[in-house]
Order: C-alpha cells, then structure tokens, then sequence
DNA sequence: TTGAAAATATTGAATATTCAAGAATTGAAG
DNA sequence: CTTCAATTCTTGAATATTCAATATTTTCAA
C-alpha cells in the first residue's frame, strides 16, 4: 500500500492563505459601506501618522509592489485622498501625504476595522487571538 | 492630545496578509523551479486522491473564484496534467481527473512544498509550528 | 407534468496586476 | 570632475482576475 499524502489543508502554506483569505474578505465586506478596497485602508491608515512616505516605504508598508501601488495612488491621487511631494533631500523619491478629506476618510475607515476587530475577539476569544496574532509576528521575524 | 491610532501591525488582518505573503513567496520560489504556480500545486494535490471533484468543490478547496478556476484549469487541460469528465449523475457538473502526467508532477511539488515545511519547522520551532496551526484551524472554524 | 427557480459551469468585457523596460537622480570609484 | 552603476519611481504591454450575463441541467411546487 502506498502511503496517502497529507491532506493540504494541513499545510502551513495552506492554512494562513485560508484564513487570510476569509478575514480579509470579511473586513472587505465591511469597508465596502465606504467603497473602500483593503489596500486604500491599508495606505491611508500608514500614512495618518502626518508624516511623508516615499512610494518605496509604502509599497513594502501596504504589501504591494510598485507599479500595483503607484496606479492605486493615481487614483487615490484623483479622489484627493493623498498627494504627492517630490523629497527636497532625494529628488528621485516622491513623498506621499495624506490630505484632510483623506484624514476623515481614515477614521471612518479605522472605526469599520475595530468594529471588525472586537468581532473577532467575541467568537474566537481574547487570549486565542493574542496569542496567535504573538505566533504570526514571531514567524515573520523567524522569515528575515 | 489627540490618541494616536494603533498601527496597523496590530490589527490580526493585517498580521495573517503579511504572513501569508511571506509564506507564499517561499513556497512559489521553490515551485517555480517545476514553473508551477502555487494554485497548480494545491488543484493537483486536491485531484491526488484520484477522484472525480466538480469545479465548485474544487474552487472552494483551492481557495480561487469559478472563472479564474475555470480558466486555470484550462491550461492544465492543455499541459494534460487534469482532464475534464462530465458528471454521469448530474449533468450540469464537470468532474475533475488527474492524470498520469499529473501524479507524476504532483510528486515532485509535494516533496518541494515539504522541504519548505520542513525549513520553517527548523527555523521558527517544533512547538510553535503546531500551535499556530491550530490557533488558525480554530479560527477558520469558528469564521463559519 | 409543466414551468419557474436554483444550481453549476463557462464566456466575454471590464479591471487589475505584473513583468520588463525606461527616465531621472544619486552615489561613488577612478 | 566624469562616468558608470545603483536607486527610485513610472509606464506600456502582456497576463490574470473579476463581474455580469449566458447556457445547461436539475429541483420542486403547483
């Protein structure tokens, strides 16, 4: 008899691209009450800190890559959510900025993400959920 | 003072977003030596039990929507890795087959997905290995 | 048994993402 | 200095994904 393989849904690999995969769609679900992809909270969230990010920083920040997020800022360039400043100190990195219409926007956005947060919190338990999001950072310091 | 928001490194979404990419990058770096992508990988291992699978079943295990399955499976038609049957009980479905060629490939994926397991078992720890999965299996479950 | 609703899969058009190449600027070695 | 390599961002073409509509088959109520 031949051994039977692992099941994929025992693969590591497997596992966070599930679960990745239904909490995002679920917090999609909700910011999609303010039409807002997951990526567009994702940038204006880093980005509220007030402070200049080159698209560089950004991309690694949000987790796309360059020209996926430079088309993303063009329109959100467009909406007036953000713009752009040519780095007085390095003329080839652009400096993105927040505006205030963007400013507004994120707390809106921010107050669907908790709602989404103590969701979580209630069916799956605090402690389940602390210690978890503890393993998934030390796995992505294990991964550098 | 106005309080500053938490970053978005706490929030769990984004936790499990940056981990899966990691994760995934990993493993599409070792699959890419066989040119396979990631969701080849998973359809041939899901087909490896040898059964018939419809597409809606398959499209729900391998984590892709039904066009993108759809036309996926169409170049794996072309590779002849799988091939379509149409479901002798229920005509509107299709069942999926792997094929010789199929096995013969899946083999060769499942012994690089294992070696990536088998490297972040090494690096990132025994113990917090297997509770991760399990801290993520119960939250899939408890997200239905 | 018939006809309307549900389930399943595919298609084509609209969008989005990615890859490779390009433009601009900086860094740094000779 | 000058030039060549590296860095940063954007662009355009090639691919891939998604949405909405369609075709087919089944289910089930009247």
């Amino acid at each position: 008899m031949a051994k039977p393989n692992s099941p994929i849904t025992e693969h590591l690999a497997y596992l966070l691209a599930q679960a990745n995969r239904e909490i995002n769609r679920q917090l999609e679900l909700r910011l999609s009450k303010e039409g807002v992809p997951v990526e567009q909270w994702r940038i204006l969230k880093v980005l509220s800190d007030g402070n200049g990010h080159s698209m560089g920083e950004l991309a690694d920040a949000v987790l796309l890559n360059h020209p996926t997020l430079t088309k993303m800022i063009d329109r959100m360039v467009s909406d007036t959510l953000v713009y752009r400043v040519q780095d007085p100190n390095d003329r080839r990195k652009v400096l993105m900025f927040i505006s205030d219409r963007g400013k507004v926007l994120s707390r809106k956005l921010n107050s669907l993400a908790v709602d989404q947060e103590e969701h979580i919190l209630e069916s799956y338990g605090d402690k389940s959920t602390s210690e978890l999001k503890r393993l998934l950072e030390s796995l992505i310091d294990s991964s550098n």
